[in-house]
DNA sequence: TTAGTTCATCGCAAATATACGATTAATAAC
DNA sequence: GTTATTAATCGTATATTTGCGATGAACTAA
């Protein structure tokens, strides 16, 4: 959609947290992430016992989460099993806390 | 888009905190974010002259903020000074960190 | 009244996101 | 090998987001 010539400039950390946002923007992938923080559930298949809604459509929101490095997959076949990336998720963490810190009153 | 039958549930929190990941998952929209809240600017007219994008643009962005509520604007004719909602950016700040509060580890 | 300023909204085009069923890939069990 | 299980990917339809220029609304200044 970039239709403007000059190319606007962002800094990492903006570019990072539009990137976590925007993985966290649908209701169904807080849920999920929240399934797998609460460790109710691990299994993909798990998820799409809970989650009334088509194989993969989860499949399709667990792929969206990895991308944006908030979860993990480990094989175990024929299963996955999903957990929580601690690391990224202490990152996010941080960069939504540094975000969230207010400087100013507006007068 | 939605095609399941059956309507899924979401929880008051999950259901908020999407609508604000939504509001913050545009680079363009955490800088003008930035901008008010350091207080470097407040009118319109000043983001669209340090932000290249058409004033519509800049426009739809601030829109896409009020509704989320993360920031409120007062008209000083011809002018419209835009500011941090600082009582919505405290109750976001609060459900992002209870969101990454983590509960477990994952075995 | 007329012109100027500022910002919101409209209308459109293109890109992206969301959801589904069908299919494919990978592996285990036989 | 065949079959069953699990999950990813493909193809498609629809909805939403993003961007722009043009226009409109509200107010000021002359």
């Amino acid at each position: 959609m970039q239709r403007t010539l000059s190319v606007i400039e962002y800094s990492v950390d903006e570019e990072a947290m539009a990137t976590l946002s925007k993985a966290l923007s649908h209701p169904v992938r807080l849920k999920i992430l929240k399934l797998l923080d609460s460790h109710v559930c691990c299994f993909t298949g798990e998820l799409t016992e809970i989650i009334p809604m088509a194989q993969s459509t989860i499949s399709q929101h667990l792929k969206a989460l990895l991308d944006a490095g908030l979860i993990q997959g480990e094989i175990h076949p024929p299963k996955v099993r999903y957990c929580i990336n601690r690391e990224q998720w202490l990152k996010a963490s941080a960069l939504f806390g540094k975000f969230f810190l207010s400087e100013k009153e507006c007068d």
